[in-house]
DNA sequence: CTTGGAATGTCAACAACACTGACTTACCCT
DNA sequence: AGGGTAAGTCAGTGTTGTTGACATTCCAAG
């Protein structure tokens, strides 16, 4: 129905995207636990590990910026970004260009909270990684970039391609 | 770019790590956005689909074992269970063998809930698969496995052979 | 120079979803 | 009869998200 060539078609059988919904709900719930813990005892949640993540990221990013990037309103992110800030994990510059800008940087305090939760969350993907080896790892690349919103997708490439 | 012994390592650099945690962050956000949507309007949230969703796919599971499988608290599963329930989407039975069990399926109107819910999971799938290919999808599915607890590997697989 | 709009921040109220802890009811099994 | 299991419930709390309303600051266009 396809393209025509005998290539079977049975990976895109209800059951088959089934499993792979499965997959997807199972594999997220182990991509976020060792986090999860860590921040459990910080009276931080998965929100605040976001930002750290993207803040770190893309050091000196806006509010704005960050906004789109997680999809959440404003009212919430400041919330997160509050308790940060006074926490002494983040620090928030006034744009020099526009003034209404604020930049925002993690502080060392910040970057030692971000390396423990990136570096527990980098040991769980490199063992799967070497368990599943390098094709896999491309195909499952491919199917996830394939599974985002445009928007979502141009957000992800831009930041990847910040990091090479 | 493979070195002399074999396999290049570069797939599980930091940075390549790094790629994938972010990928997979937007990658759910794809995941869930349509279900997402489709539940906005209905008072229900993501815990309401993950209830059905599962009951759909091992109807008369018990209330421990649905426990086991969400990795929720019994209360945040009760006051879902309750509300579905009494909108007369989930029918709840006594056991047979053992009264103190209650076995959960899916009435007709939450079986059309599901396949609702499901239709537009499974669309988003069925096209990232589609632009993926077989092998991507194999490398995908591998990944997912080898990033899950063992605990929920061993529900996933076990749910998986239920499903042929 | 005034004004409109953009970017940010803040306050308040609320809902969904998770948690802990304590307790009850019903039941199985030894 | 008693111990343990399955389920349900009540009360309290915390994180994260939402709307809506409003203030401040500032750039830029008229």
């Amino acid at each position: 129905m396809a393209d025509g060539h005998g290539e079977s078609l049975l990976f895109l059988t209800d059951e088959q995207l089934r499993q792979g919904i499965e997959a997807m709900f199972f594999a997220y719930r182990g991509f976020t636990a060792d986090p999860d813990r860590i921040l459990a005892n910080l009276t931080y949640g998965r929100a605040h590990h976001r930002a750290i993540h993207f803040i770190n990221r893309a050091p000196g990013t806006t509010v704005n910026n960050l906004l789109n990037i997680l999809g959440v309103t404003k009212q919430s992110l400041n919330r997160v970004l509050r308790t940060l800030i006074s926490d002494g994990l983040v620090q928030s510059r006034v744009g020099r260009n526009d003034k209404r800008e604020r930049h925002l940087f993690l502080t060392d305090a910040g970057r030692a909270l971000e390396t423990q939760l990136s570096d527990a969350q980098r040991a769980r993907m490199r063992s799967a990684y070497r368990a599943a080896g390098p094709e896999a790892v491309a195909g499952f690349r491919k199917v996830l970039e394939a599974m985002m919103d445009p928007e979502m997708r141009g957000s992800y490439t831009r930041l990847k391609e910040s990091g090479t």
